[in-house]
DNA sequence: TCAAAATAACGCATATATGCGTTTATGTAA
DNA sequence: TTACATAAACGCATATATGCGTTATTTTGA
């Protein structure tokens, strides 16, 4: 993919790993919440996969917020 | 997928759509400005399919906004 | 009403996200 | 160190997003 659009997954990740922390959640708490599988979640923080909408809903319900606060970087 | 996923889902295309009109381009114009075939735009504003981050930061950026703002419903 | 533009709705191949498990590596506290 | 918790890094099958056409349908303006 586009380097800008690479530097965008991996700062999502970074940031959505910012949040799970300040939650004190661990991979696999958030992962059990949002019903998924725990590898998932580190894909997703580590920026090697672009995930869906959908799965931006169910993770940002598990953590109590909304979908634009993932975006909140 | 579970009914309020499907609900984000297609809430999420409407409010595209409706940024996209605000801002008098056609599918076709965004499709262009994104680099991306209309076929897929279409498919999103009408809640079909779940899109990536990826194409959220590439349709953010035609548009000229942030990704959050697509969000913003 | 007519013509053109815009959108919807297909089909199909390919790329990739997901789901699930296992193994390795890293960090952390006793 | 040792034990434990956490995260990374694999492999693999399946589901689905994407890309690119083509054809219908709807909308819109003259």
């Amino acid at each position: 993919m586009k380097i800008n659009e690479e530097k965008f997954v991996t700062s999502f990740g970074k940031n959505l790993r910012k949040i799970r922390k300040t939650n004190n959640l661990s991979q696999e708490d958030l992962a059990n919440d949002a019903d998924m599988p725990i590898s998932q979640i580190g894909r997703i923080e580590r920026g090697e996969i672009k995930t869906t909408i959908g799965t931006l809903f169910v993770i940002a319900k598990a953590l109590n917020i909304s979908v634009k606060d993932l975006f909140d970087f």
